[in-house]
DNA sequence: GTATATTTGCAACTCGCTTGCAAAAAACTT
DNA sequence: AAGTTTTTTGCAAGCGAGTTGCAAATATAC
């Protein structure tokens, strides 16, 4: 616990454990670290973010990609994918579901408070962005495999 | 060249050679092969499904990645990344941007028309597809890497 | 506190994809 | 059309983010 403010810190680690709880998931000094960095810090980071913030040698990096990986599937985090081969990754706050713009040359990742294309590419321009592009997918559930 | 439609083939392997040329990129049998494959399909397809559909042993799969990077460096081809660490390539027709749906659970994939979130959602859901989520990025030369 | 179930660390492994290099093919020159 | 230069190809080795099997450590249940 830091000395300078204990008090916000036992909050967090309460916070943390009510919602490792609410998923399922056993209180381990892993998870708490890892998911209480991502309360603290917006992101989204890489796994390599992560293991840099967290106490050093605190835990492997198979477990911090086990550990992320049990909270996306059990909504706790968002992933994002800005570059090919590099997953990142947020805390997922379901009132404030939002995408993220990468500069294609420094990559310096920002995220946008809204979700509407034309909207935000304005905005973006008006920012200072240019060629602009966007990538956007959808994934369901298709008719056939919600029948049987 | 076909005998079962030698002028369609004909037509084909000429525009695949304009393509090329207008991307100033030399005529090969590999490029020619892979372009015209993706003229003919709409895609999007992985390697291993443009390997297969590609003459037996007609290139090495080295190749085959570095002339679909060459592709989408002169925006002749566009990539999909609907499953991760797979990309998907199909044949880029500036007038037909569009985005794609992936079944979460079967990994059919659909191209969509239209590029609206709203709407296209509306429009999924009296298709059938139930639990959809999607995901949009942008990607930009920030105001920083603008200026020097 | 003990028994049971879960998680962790470690090292080896997987799998798209990339790369170094010599041989082959294309483009350029005359 | 033949010779020269440049580009591309095939092959095999390599890369790196992420995964996995297993025994030891830790958390939970009783
Ligand atoms: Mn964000
Ligand atoms: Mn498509
Ligand atoms: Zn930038
Ligand atoms: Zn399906």
């Amino acid at each position: 616990m830091s000395i300078l403010n204990p008090k916000k810190e036992l909050l967090t680690e309460l916070k943390v454990i009510e919602l490792l709880k609410r998923a399922n998931l056993s209180i381990t000094a892993p998870r708490k670290n890892i998911l209480s960095l991502l309360l603290k810090e917006h992101g989204p980071f890489t796994v390599e973010d992560i293991i840099r913030r967290l106490p050093k040698n605190s835990c492997d990096q198979a477990t911090v990609y086990r550990c992320l990986n049990q909270f996306v599937e059990s909504s706790l985090v968002a992933t994002t994918f800005l570059e090919k081969d590099i997953a990142r990754f947020e805390f997922n706050d379901p009132e404030h579901h939002h995408h993220h713009i990468i500069c294609k040359i420094c990559k310096k990742i920002e995220s946008l408070h809204d979700c509407l294309i034309d909207k935000i590419e304005q905005g973006l321009k008006k920012k200072g962005y240019q060629d602009i592009e966007h990538r956007l997918e959808f994934f369901g559930i298709c008719a056939q495999c919600t029948k049987p």
